[in-house]
Order: structure tokens, then sequence, then C-alpha cells
DNA sequence: AAATTTTTTGTAAATGATTGAGATGAACAA
DNA sequence: TTGTTCATCTCAATCATTTACAAAAAATTT
């Protein structure tokens, strides 16, 4: 049977002060001497007392709780990412309500009203884009918002990505410097900035060589759809020598294809370079070149971004852009030691 | 700027009625006529007003917030359960506040406190067993407590598993129905009570046909020490040929290194089972023979019982196993056909 | 039409904290 | 001793809602 629940009157009376000499205690802003608190102190173990938040919240305004909303936690990219934000957010005494979009796209209006109904102090939506109308509306309602692993085109949330435009470069420089000619490109799902970004990249730097796309399909981010996309690159008489995933969740996938499916090698056969480094990129069966997106990195500066903000409500709005390295490992050939600075 | 939030009493105002009328339309329990509804209804649209989660929560003591507590995501098993769990608790209007354990033991009792301030509704533990003493305590604070793949040998959470021993049995069976003798064992964190489980089971299996583990090492759960101990046991003239290893996290890992350390072939020279069937355990890299904990069906009970508990707190706790099956793929021998069912 | 029942509505008291204003008392200087 | 300062404390208002109670209105029965 739930007993009730002890408040602060309880200990008012416990250790014969007022009520509000226990919310001073209780709350940092507590001017109050070392007696009282002390009583206060010794009441409130006796009793078992621990304020309540929510009433806290109500009287505050803030809630300390941050929103987090995120599509799917397939790509493994995201379980980490939460973990960290999770992590790092409890050490500065913020809590993580987490919330599933249903789709890619979907209602997010419904989620997001939701989200403000229980008064969060602050957003962050990863693997999602919110439209700008939604993104305006959270504005209006003084809660910031972070995009994580988007950019925000309306310029109305903040936004934290890797460098995807220069990681898509430096992939396709990476195979032309290793001797690929015949270079494809599996995209990820064409709403997502992330994808835009890294094929633009991409083509920017094959251009930079007078190369395009030897062919292209998209994956949509879907291991299941990047599959197909492979066959449709490799069963024809001309496939590629090197591709381009868009993200190591769909690389996977697609190195399954190419050395099951058709019996190639890799890299001898055909190259290949993801984008994210999530933990599998590491593991033997794979160990996939790829552009790493430092979870950690992105995580630290969304969370010093909303906290900024949540303070300091005038900031105006930042996009955070970090370097997202290659790192190489054995699904490309190495490069000729002349091009290793 | 944060504009000022619309509150009841302004809807009120706009609408001509009282307050409470307000809250009326709001909270299900309404008695209103079809015409206050329609002037409430009007007058909140016009304004954006939303109910305050925060001030009804205080006032009717449900948060309708469930606190999730969870050791790591790493292990894939727990982002997909997470998903399914918070989908799921959504749609029936309870939301997740997600806290992560600092380690594998760590100082609970702190977390479960801030989950307590919170005043959820309810708690799930995710591969992390409460002491007895904090499991009382939420009990006393009149919280459910479900424990998600942990057992409680204190009987005072509610707990949901697979059926660990019964896997762990299987996976003998099987390997001895394909003709291993030299059967090893990687094990899991020793703290934890499926690994106990398991290796029970499995031994129990073994023993069933007068065998005995062939040899053993512990793996933490952990990939880096699956790798050690995956040494320990192949450095050695005389190699286990089959070996079960506590959970398919490690197992990815241990078959890294009996392919790529020491050359070996699977199942042609070492057959593998592990636990959990997570989804890399169906990529062709790995195509792993495992036991499957059915995410799915595990997150419905656990939330099943928990909801039960919170509408009905008299309710005596529960412990739900579920069927593991065995999945076959790659990573063992076929079984002579007469043995197949 | 009056009497009775039912439904709707407004008033006001919770819920459990924070916080500003003023009261109390100790410490100190004159 | 008296007056002043300062830290500490209490009182009461406040936050945005729900909900018991009673009054009012509507619907039903007689």
């Amino acid at each position: 049977m739930p007993q009730d629940r002890v408040t602060s009157i309880d200990v008012a009376k416990e250790a014969g002060v007022s009520q509000s000499a226990v919310s001073r205690v209780f709350s940092q802003t507590g001017s109050a001497s070392q007696k009282t608190i002390d009583k206060v102190q010794k009441a409130a173990d006796k009793l078992g007392y621990r304020p309540n938040i929510l009433a806290r919240s109500l009287i505050t305004g803030k809630s300390r709780i941050i929103g987090l909303l995120v599509a799917y936690l397939e790509n493994y990219f995201y379980p980490e990412a939460v973990e960290i934000l999770s992590r790092k957010l409890q050490k500065q005494g913020y809590h993580v309500l987490i919330f599933l979009a249903s789709s890619k796209e979907g209602n997010l209006d419904n989620i997001v009203q939701e989200l403000l109904d229980y008064q969060v102090d602050g957003i962050v939506t990863a693997s999602v884009s919110m439209s700008s109308d939604l993104a305006q509306s959270c504005q209006s309602a003084g809660i910031p918002v972070v995009m994580f692993n988007r950019i925000d085109e309306s310029k109305t949330a903040n936004s934290v990505t890797a460098d995807n435009f220069q990681g898509g470069y430096d992939a396709a420089r990476y195979f032309i410097e290793t001797g690929h000619e015949k270079i494809s490109y599996i995209a990820g799902w064409e709403g997502a900035s992330t994808q835009r970004d890294r094929e633009a990249g991409f083509i920017e730097g094959l251009s930079q060589s007078g190369l395009t796309l030897h062919s292209r399909a998209a994956g949509d981010y879907d291991q299941e759809r990047a599959k197909q996309a492979a066959h449709l690159l490799f069963d024809t008489d001309d496939r590629p020598d090197a591709v381009f995933v868009a993200n190591d969740h769909m690389a996977f996938a697609v190195m399954d294809v190419i050395r099951f499916d058709y019996g190639l090698s890799i890299p001898d056969d055909v190259a290949i370079i993801g984008f994210d480094d999530v933990p599998p990129a590491a593991w033997p069966a794979y160990n996939l070149t790829t552009l790493r997106q430092p979870a950690n990195t992105m995580v630290q500066a969304t969370i010093d971004t909303l906290i900024s903000q949540i303070e300091a409500p005038q900031k105006e709005r930042t996009d955070t852009i970090l370097p997202s390295p290659m790192i190489i490992r054995a699904t490309t050939r190495k490069a000729p030691l002349k091009s290793m600075k």
C-alpha cells in the first residue's frame, strides 16, 4: 500500500521550524543557519523526505527535463548518442524524456505538443527534422530546440552536425587517390540533410578530378533498401570498383551483398567507405573505412547549445559543424605513400 | 522571448465560463454540457491552450511517467527494447524518463531516488538488478518495479525474462546432437541472473549426456573481455570444437577472434551459439545460431505487469518467463535429420 | 404545474513546493 | 543602554491544475 508521501510540512513539524525553512534548506537559494540546516536535515532523513520535483517545477517554471525526439535506434549511431546525452545531462541535473517519432516523417506535431505539455526545458531531435512551423512554435513557447545530426534549412532551431560535405568530399578524394575510377554512391533517405550534404561533397570531390558518379541508387538509410540498391549497382556488366555508402548501417548490408551474393572481395574488387563510425565498423568482420561522426563531441555541443539557451533565452541560434575525420580501415586500398601526409 | 503561458484561467475568461469548467472539459472526468465544451474548445484553440501536465500530476498524484533505468546501450538488445518500450508506452499515454546507471553495479540508490523525486508511476530496470533494499523502498513508496531481463532473487520486484535456463539447455543439446564433444562456455557477467541461468541450463544439458565443460572463461558481457576469454580457450593444443557464448554481443567478438586471429572456420572447426538474437546476428557476416530473446513479447509483458500494478497497487508480484526459441543459422553444423522434429 | 431527480456549473479548498515582504533577534558600535 | 545592521526566520501569496460541495439549471416524473 502506498504510504502517504512525506511533505515539507511534515519535516517542518518534526524539526520544529517553518515549512519555508525546510524549503530553503533544500533549494540551494537557502539562507539558513547551520543550526536549522542540521535540524531539518535530521528530520528529513528520519522521515525519508525528498522534495517533490513536480511541485518545484510548477512554481519555478523549470522542469529540468529535456525532451529527446528520435526516429529510430536501429542505426547504432543513435543508441551511442542517446547514452552519452543522457549520461552528460544527468551530471548536470537534467533528465531525458524520450519520445520515438512514428516514422521518418509522420505526425511530429502531436509528439512535440506532448513534449511541451510536460513543460520540458529544451528539446533535442535526433535524426529528425522539424518543420519550420513546429520549430517556430517551440521557439515562441520559449523552448530551445537543437537538431542533432540534421540541419535546419529554415534557420529556426539550432543544429549540430558533423561536416557531412567535407566527409563526402574526402571519401571521393580517397577513392581517387587509391586509383579508382568507377565510383558509385548509395544514398540515404533523400529527406535528410545529412544525405544531401554527403552526396554533394562526394560529387564535388569527384568533379575535382573530372569524374562523375559511375552509378547511384538510394538506400534510404535502411538495410533492406540498401541491399536492393547494392543489387541495382552490381547486376550489370559494368560494376563499380568503389562505393561510397551514405552511412555505416547501410554499408554493412552492402558489404554482405557484395561478399556473399556476388562473391567479390573487399577491397580488391570493390572498395567501400561508410559514414558514422559506429562500433560495428571496427569489428574485424567489417573493418570498415568510414568518416567518423564524433558522437561525444557532437553530444557535448548539443548540450552546450541547449543549456546556454535555456539559461539565456535571448541567445541567438547557432549551427555547429564538427570535423568528420576519415578512419581508414580495411575496406579500402592503401593510399600510395606520396599522398600520405 | 518566452511568451507567458496560457492557463485555464485565460481560457475560462475567453470562453466566459469558470476555470473549473475548463478543467472539466480537458480532464476526461468532465461532466459538461455540449455547449460549454464547444465554447471552451473554441477559446482553447484560439489561445493555444494545453493543460500543464506537471500541475495536473501534482494534484492527481499520477505523472504518467515511467522511469527506465538501463546500464548500457552497447549490447544491441537494449536499444531494440527501449525503442519498443517507448513506442508502446507512448500509445498508452505514458512517457519514458530514461536514466543510465553509471556501471553494472554502482550507485543505483541515488538514481532511483532521482526517479522517485520525479514522481514516476513505475520503474523498469533493464540489465540492472536492484538490491532488495532498493526494490523494497520503491515498493513502500507505492511505485511498482519491473526488472527486464533480470530476475529478482529477493522476490520483491516483478521480473520478465526469457527462459535462460532452457535456452542454455537447448544449446547444449544441439551441440551434442550435431556431434560435438569438446564444448566450452564463455560466461557473461557473473553478477547477472541471465548469466547464471544460461550457464546452469547449459551444464545441465551437457550432463544429460555425461559431458562436462571442456573449458570456460568469463567475458563479462563485454567485447574486450570476451576476446580475451576466446584467447584463453584457444591458446592451447586442446581447443574446443563448440563454444556457447552467453550473449550475441560477445559472440561477435569471439567469432572475429576465431576467424581472424586463429584462421579457423565456423562451423567446420568450431561451432558457435549465442544468446539474444540481436539484429547483427542475422547479418550474413555472422549468421549466428542463437537463442532468441523475444524483445517484443518481453516488453509487452513488462508493460502489462507494470500497468496492471499501477492501476491496482495491491496486485501481487509476478515473474514472467518467456520461451527463448533457438534460431538455427550458419555457425552450427546441421543436425542429422533423425533428430529434426 | 408542482415535485423530484439528474445534470451542469461555480466557489473554494486542496496539491507541495518557492519566494518576496516583513518580523524577530543577535551582534556590534556609540 | 540604545540604535543600527544583518542574517535568519515566518507568513502568506503563488504556480496551474483537480475536485468536493453546494447551488443552479435542466430534465423527468407525478
